[in-house]
RNA sequence: GCCCAGUUAGCUCAGUUGGUAGAGCAGCGGACUGAAAAUCCGCGUGUCUCUGGUUCGAUUCCGGAACUGGGCA
């Protein structure tokens, strides 16, 4: 079967990634799927630096502000989400452009990902958090040496989520998940892509992240955490465990002051560009775009990347 | 001008009865297959302000200088 064309644009969080596939997408024919853990919900627009309207110049956008903060959104949902949006794509005869830094959803498109259907068993998960915290982490590492010895060396005994994912799984199933992981890792991309990362240096990178964050605070990233509240969104929820809405909660709940808060928000999005990078430096065939390289010209970055899909066959 | 105190990692500071040094934060590296903006693991990165002296050996002791803070004029 022949692969279909896909591109993806990725990097670090701040780097600029919006503007540049935008214009991108308007040169190469594309429409946008995003690949943000945060942006797919609605009303949290300013904390995760969500494209505006305005911004997106009539370029279609598919898993922006589409859920409600209370909804449940995971890397299995947001792979079929975004194969059907691909299909939908193809069909008006256009090219799908993955544009996003969450690359864990990325490498679950990419690479099409099997998640296996499971029914939501929370009452295990939670037997098992309940045990971890009365007699330690310890306890989960023993339980999955005796069903999935390779995950549980794999798996450092203190990461906890893991290690619970890792029992839920065997428990569903019947088999280890790192027997599951190992037939996926094997599987082959049923697409012809270009994986670019955007980057810049470093100290520039962070420049960039803290000034966002004073804009965002500018912009009333308080308010909209407030409203948030006042709606009825509880601050557990896993939409509100993102990078600076769980400080202003925090700043909301007096755990912090706001400055404390907005400092929180600076060093929490500095390590996970840090995260974000690890990433994708693990991942294969991604192609660097080195903004530096490029002398900071837009025009010259989107000339290579059209140069690089040409030669794929992405584009002609 | 005089008198104190200080000067050690990017920052705040420990410490070495003389054998070239260590905490926290920052920073750096890594893992990741249904919470991923989550979760977890690892790593000191240094002209011990400078300069003479004593000493086998000085970041440590002594003298001087510079800078910083405080006090007195």
């Amino acid at each position: 079967m022949e692969k279909k064309p896909a591109v993806v644009l990725t990097g670090p969080t701040a780097v600029g990634k919006t503007n540049l596939s935008i214009k991108l997408a308007k040169e190469i024919g594309a429409d946008i799927i995003s690949a943000d853990s945060i942006q797919v919900y609605k009303y949290m627009d300013i904390g995760s630096a969500k494209v505006t309207e305005e911004e997106m110049c009539g370029v279609k956008h598919h898993l922006i502000d589409c859920l409600d903060p209370s909804d449940e959104f995971n890397v299995s949902v947001f792979k079929d989400m975004a194969v059907s949006c691909a299909n939908e794509i193809y069909e008006r005869g256009r090219l799908p452009l993955i544009v996003g830094g969450t690359g864990f959803y990325v490498q679950a498109f990419l690479k099409d990902v099997n998640f296996e259907e499971e029914p939501v068993d929370d009452s295990y998960r939670r037997e098992l958090e309940k045990l971890a915290s009365e007699k330690g982490a310890d306890i989960l590492n023993e339980m999955l040496k005796k069903v999935d010895s390779a995950s549980a060396s794999l798996i450092h005994k203190n990461n906890i989520k893991r290690t619970i994912r890792a029992l839920e799984f065997y428990k569903m199933h019947g088999y280890p998940i790192s027997e599951h992981n190992e037939r996926e890792k094997e599987s082959v991309s049923p697409y012809n892509y270009a994986y670019f990362v955007l980057n810049d240096k470093r100290d520039i990178l962070y420049e960039r992240i803290n000034k966002r964050v004073d804009i965002m605070i500018e912009a009333g990233l308080v308010e909209e955490v407030k409203k948030l509240i006042e709606m009825g969104y509880d601050r557990s929820l896993v939409s509100m465990q993102g990078i600076g809405y769980k400080e202003i909660c925090a700043y909301l709940f007096d755990e912090l002051s706001l400055d404390g808060a907005i400092d929180l928000i600076k060093k929490e999005s500095r390590h996970f560009a840090k995260r974000q990078l690890t990433w994708f430096r693990r991942e294969k065939d991604v192609i660097w775009v080195n903004k530096d390289e490029f002398d900071y010209s837009e025009e010259l970055i989107l000339e290579f990347m059209k140069e690089t899909m040409r030669q794929k066959g992405i584009i002609k």
